[in-house]
DNA sequence: GGGTAGGAGGTTTTT
DNA sequence: CCTCCTACCC
């Protein structure tokens, strides 16, 4: 405790740990972030109670990171300390508070598979056939991470009733999730929002329990996360938040980039300090990446600099083929391994879609170079998984509609479609959640009876499971397996996991186990050793390799095809910013002239973003024969040209009238649009046959 | 109420 | 190409 932190930063950093009052801090890649927040902290409790600093954070990983990183600082436990995901820290209030919203304390959550089944049943529930349904749900959660509410949106509607209708599967949505006593991840940010603006008591309550509140990953916040922590700062001023803008990649998730560019309109008096040294690339990679990002046009302008030297060039390599993108990413892994200057641990390979690693596999595979796949389908998302979890989640809660629905019937127990019609509109007369409605009906005997055992059966069961105490998670798993006799009907992999589950499950209490389940995505075992790492640009974000190669760096991948508005591609740019800067000695980027796209072999061009890759410290490389290759030169410096017809643009049909673009894909005499038309309806509309007029 | 054929569509994903 | 959803049939 006596030791002094600060003489280990630099001035900045330095400045950044002791600075008071509302503090933003742009901290570059590999600029010491973590080292500035966990010394900030430790330096906050030398005068406050480490409980009163309130400490936010994206992801479990990162979360428990800085637990373990401040507590050697302090020598004290910090297991009550509010250090948390926005999402858990949430959790821990409602849990406690919950009832003054009206639901009880043992609501469930719903992660995103919970709430598509959902809204696909409010989808069926009103009619609505359209194949709209995906984009639902993320408009929907759009909407309530940004805080509006079905009026708002409907009052700017464009009168095409497309608004309306989403405004009714919204209202119905949140109806049917307070039905169930259950809320979303977006519900547990809303909640908490809503616990404090309509319940002083409570609010001032936790105002002056936190002195201090410290937000990690700033720019990946949404409205209401950044609502949230400005009310709690509200007596006390005290609100550090850090993060960059160049690091923002997941605005399709709801984040806000503008809650880092304009924070000082909501704090006038905010101290900014810029973090600029890099503790991990080289010059040139910083000069690379720098040349990239600086074309953003909204960003903070930033000159990264480190002391490292500058390094190797950075390589682009244009190939044949994929195949050939893979080989010879696999033939320079081998040959820095064999020269035995890096292990297989210290190499990344990073892509815009997870598709893409196959090719990568399969190569290395062959090549017998050891990798492993980063990401992908997690452990808790299988199937199996998530079925005995909404048993867990129904016994702990039975209103619980969604748990209800999925596991009613599974394993198969003669309980149909019909059935449950019957239950659903009986829930609907009374308005009770369908449990309470199921043993409602079999009460008053309207129903006919050969659904009536069968529901009865099952209602049974939930008493049974509910009435017994267990003496840890696992007993009430095995008390569900050999109830339901579920792992009889599976097939081998699928038992693994339910005994890996069951272990997972034993010694802990049901309720914390749940929600600890329902708070993480990730089994968190992605300590690679001695592996090539497979990863996406999204998942690379926050972690470093000492060489790493960036495949596919093509139009219509990085950028990706879907990026159609300006903030798309400046989103896409990031990406590509985040990529390169994970790179602490070696980066090399790669594109194939051909490459296989779902079915067909599409011809693909260098990306836009090599433009923009300073000469001076790239090396670029055509592995293409010359024989064979079509004017790569004239491609490269061919600026592609924008999309003629863009999202939200308006244009006229000779017949329908004017129109909004809802969406824009495929090229040249291929391109087609979908157009919104008022009284007519969406069509879809071929660029070439259509004679659309452009309206500006 | 449960199985199978045909069709559409197919990014990224901290919680 | 391959997966997942829907609709339809038994």
């Amino acid at each position: 405790m006596s030791r002094n932190f600060l003489s280990e930063l630099n001035p900045q950093q330095k400045e950044a740990v002791s600075s008071d009052g509302p503090l933003l801090i742009v901290a570059g890649a590999g600029s010491g972030k973590t080292r500035v927040i966990t010394y900030r902290f430790a330096h906050l409790a030398k005068k406050l109670q480490p409980s009163s600093i309130f400490t936010v954070t994206f992801t479990n990983k990162a979360a428990e990171e800085m637990r373990e990183r401040i507590c050697p600082l302090l020598g004290r436990d910090l297991r009550q300390c509010w250090i948390g995901t926005f999402h858990s820290q949430c959790l821990r209030i409602l849990r406690r508070e919950i009832q003054h919203l009206g639901y009880t304390n043992d609501f469930s959550i719903y992660d995103d598979n919970d709430q598509l089944s959902l809204i696909r049943h409010i989808l069926k529930e009103l009619n609505i056939y359209e194949a709209l349904y995906k984009g639902v749900l993320q408009k929907i959660s759009f909407f309530k991470s940004s805080l509006i509410k079905p009026e708002d949106f409907l009052s700017q509607s464009d009168g095409f009733g497309f608004e309306e209708r989403l405004a009714k599967v919204y209202v119905r949505y949140q109806d049917e999730l307070k039905k169930s006593n259950g809320l979303d991840f977006d519900d547990l940010i809303l909640m908490t929002i809503r616990l404090f603006e309509e319940h002083p008591k409570v609010f001032k309550k936790y105002q002056q329990c936190f002195e201090e509140i410290l937000v990690d990953e700033f720019q990946d916040t949404n409205p209401a996360q950044y609502r949230l922590v400005k009310l709690l700062a509200e007596p006390h001023r005290n609100i550090c938040v850090v993060g960059d803008d160049d690091q923002s990649i997941y605005r399709f998730r709801g984040a806000d980039i503008n809650n880092i560019l304009s924070f000082e309109q909501d704090f006038p008096d905010a101290k900014v300090i810029k973090l600029e040294q890099s503790y991990r690339c080289t010059q040139n990679i910083l000069d690379a990446s720098g040349g990239i990002i600086s074309r953003n046009q909204k960003r903070r302008e930033k000159k990264l600099w480190t002391d490292k030297g500058s390094g190797e060039t950075v390589c682009y390599f244009w190939l044949s083929s994929e195949e050939e993108e893979a080989r010879h990413i696999a033939k320079i892994i081998r040959e820095f391994y064999l020269k035995n200057n890096y292990g297989y641990g210290d190499f990344a390979v990073l892509y815009r879609v997870n598709t893409q690693s196959r090719a990568i596999e399969d190569t290395l595979q062959t090549e017998g170079i050891p990798y492993k796949v980063v990401g992908g389908l997690s452990f808790y998302h299988r199937k199996e998984i998530k079925d005995l979890t909404a048993y867990l989640k129904l016994v702990i809660n039975k209103d619980d509609n969604v748990s209800l629905r999925r596991i009613i019937n599974c394993p198969p127990r003669g309980i149909g479609a019909s059935t449950i019609s019957k239950v659903e509109q009986h829930a609907k007369k009374k308005g009770l959640s369908l449990y309470a409605a199921s043993k409602a009906l079999l009460r008053s005997n309207g129903i006919v009876s050969s659904m009536k055992d069968k529901l009865e059966t099952f209602a049974a069961l939930i008493e049974r499971l509910s009435e017994k105490s267990y003496k840890d998670t696992a007993e009430l798993i095995k008390a569900i397996l050999e109830e339901t006799k579920y792992a009889e009907s599976v097939d081998e992999d699928r038992a693994a996991n339910i005994d890996e589950f069951v272990s997972a499950a034993m010694g802990k209490d049901v309720k914390e186990f749940i929600d600890r389940l329902s708070l993480t995505s990730t089994a968190d075992d992605s300590a690679a050793s001695g592996q090539v790492s497979l990863i996406t640009l999204h998942s690379a974000k926050g972690l470093e390799f000492p060489v790493v190669f960036i495949a596919g760096l093509e139009e219509g991948l990085l950028p990706y095809l879907k990026a159609k508005a300006p903030e798309d591609f400046s989103e896409e740019r990031r990406l590509l910013y985040v990529g390169m800067t994970r790179a602490k000695d070696l980066l090399f980027l790669t594109g194939a002239k051909k490459r296989r796209i779902f079915a067909k072999i599409k011809e693909q061009r260098p990306s836009r973003f090599l433009l923009d890759l300073p000469k001076e410290v790239c090396t670029i490389v055509d592995k293409i024969p010359r024989n064979l290759k079509a004017a790569p030169e004239a491609s490269m410096t061919a600026k592609p040209l924008p999309p003629a017809y863009m999202v939200g643009s308006r244009v006229k049909h000779p017949v329908w009238g004017v129109g909004v673009i809802r969406d824009c894909y495929g090229e040249g005499d291929e391109a087609k649009v979908t157009v919104n038309f008022p009284n007519i309806g969406v069509k879809k509309l071929s660029i070439k046959f259509a004679n659309l007029e452009k309206l500006i």
